[in-house]
DNA sequence: CCTAAATGGGACAATCATGTCTCACACACA
DNA sequence: TGTGTGTGAGACATGATTGTCCCATTTAGG
C-alpha cells in the first residue's frame, strides 16, 4: 500500500468521523495497522500530512487559472470548481486542533485565506460583489457552502457536476430570482435600516 | 449549579471541540467532574438533553412566527433570525452519531427538515426562489450559512446584529448586485449547457 | 533459488476518558 | 446547634486508543 493510497483511505474515514482510530483508517485502508504506523508514526503526522496535502492542493488547482486573462468573478468560479472535491478534508481542518497549533499549517492556511480575501476585494472593485457585504462573510460563507457541497454530493442529495455551479451561483447570485422585491421583506424590523 | 448552566457550557465546550471529555465540560461550568454525572448520568445523556434542548428550541422560536400573515420568504427570515444564535449546537449535532441513533431525536430532526423543505416549496411556489435550485440545495446551504453566521458572530468577523440579516441575504439574493450578466462567468465551460 | 524489504498479526505498556464510589466540607434550614 | 442535601476532590476499575516491538509470512528482485 502506497503512502498516497493510505492518505486517501485516512481522508475517507475521517470525513466521516473525525475522531476515528488508527485501527479504522488501517481497516480502511486494507492494510495493517503496524504498516499504517510505519508510514505515519504518530497520528499526528497523519492528520498534518493530511492537510497539507491538501492546502497543497488547492494551492496546485488555483496557480493553474490563468487570472490575467479572467475577470475575479470567472477565477473564483474556477477555484470553487477546483475545490469542491476537496470539501471533506476543508472542513476537518477546521475541527482539528491541530491546524491552529501547527505553524507551518497555519501560515499556509492563513496565506490561503488572504489571498482569497484579495479576490473577494477584486470582485468588489470589478462590481461582481456589493461593497456593503463584509469580506469576513463572503469568505465564511464560500467556507460553508464549499462543505455543504461536498457533503450533499456525498449524500447523494445533489449530483457531482452541478455541486460546484450551485455553490458559485448560491454566493454570486444566491438563490432568488434577483428579484430586488424579495431580498428585503423585512423592513419594518431590519436591524439597520 | 443549575441543569441548564451546565448544558449551556457543554454547548459551548462542545461547539469548540465536538470531542471534548466530560472533564473539560465540568471545568468549563466551573464545577467537579462528579456533579456533572450527577446531572447526567452518561456523556451521552448530556448530548441528548443538548441536542433535544436545541431542537425544542427551533421549535418554540419558529411556531411562534404569525405564519399565515407572512409570505413564506418573510417565514424564512423570521426562522432564521431565530436559531442563527442557536448555530453551535445546530452544527455538532450533524457530528454526533447519538443524533442518528436516538429514533426520538431523528423523528424530530427530520420532522423540522421536512418542515423547511415544504416551506421552501411555498418560497418556490410564491417567486421567491427559483424553481431550478434543487430544495436539497437549498437546505444544506441554509443549515451551512446559518453555522457560519453563528461561527462569524463567535469569533468577531461579524455583528452579532447583522449576522441574521448576511444570512438571509446571501440565501435570497446572494452576494452579487443581481446583475444577470455577473451569474453565469463560465459559459465555455459550465457543465450543462 | 535466495535474499532483503515490506507486511500482517498480535503482544505489550502507557495513556486517557468513562463511570462509580467514598469522604470531607460547606451551606441552608429548622 | 444539629441535620440533611449538594458539592468538590480524588481514588478506582474498566475499556479504548496510542505507540512500540517482535516474528512469521509474503513479495520483489537478483
Amino acid at each position: 500500500m502506497t503512502r498516497q493510497g493510505l492518505m486517501n483511505a485516512a481522508g475517507a474515514v475521517l470525513a466521516r468521523n473525525p475522531g476515528a482510530a488508527m485501527a479504522d483508517i488501517a481497516k480502511e485502508a486494507g492494510v495493517g495497522r503496524a504498516t499504517l504506523y510505519r508510514h505515519f508514526p504518530t497520528r499526528e503526522d497523519l492528520i498534518r500530512a493530511l492537510v497539507l496535502e491538501s492546502l497543497h492542493q488547492i494551492d496546485e488547482a488555483t496557480q493553474q487559472i490563468p487570472v490575467d486573462r479572467l475577470s475575479a468573478a470567472q477565477v473564483l468560479a474556477e477555484i470553487v470548481e477546483a475545490i469542491v472535491p476537496l470539501g471533506d478534508r476543508f472542513r476537518f481542518l477546521s475541527s482539528e486542533p491541530i491546524v491552529l497549533n501547527d505553524p507551518e499549517i497555519k501560515a499556509a492556511y492563513d496565506r490561503q485565506l488572504d489571498e482569497l480575501g484579495d479576490l473577494i476585494e477584486a470582485m468588489k472593485a470589478e462590481g461582481s460583489l456589493d461593497r456593503a457585504v463584509p469580506t469576513a462573510w463572503v469568505v465564511a460563507a464560500i467556507d460553508a457552502l464549499v462543505y455543504a457541497a461536498w457533503h450533499a454530493v456525498d449524500d447523494g442529495a445533489v449530483a457531482r457536476r452541478d455541486a460546484a455551479a450551485l455553490t458559485f451561483r448560491t454566493i454570486m447570485q444566491g438563490l432568488g430570482l434577483a428579484d430586488p422585491a424579495s431580498t428585503s421583506p423585512r423592513q419594518g424590523r431590519s436591524s439597520k435600516t
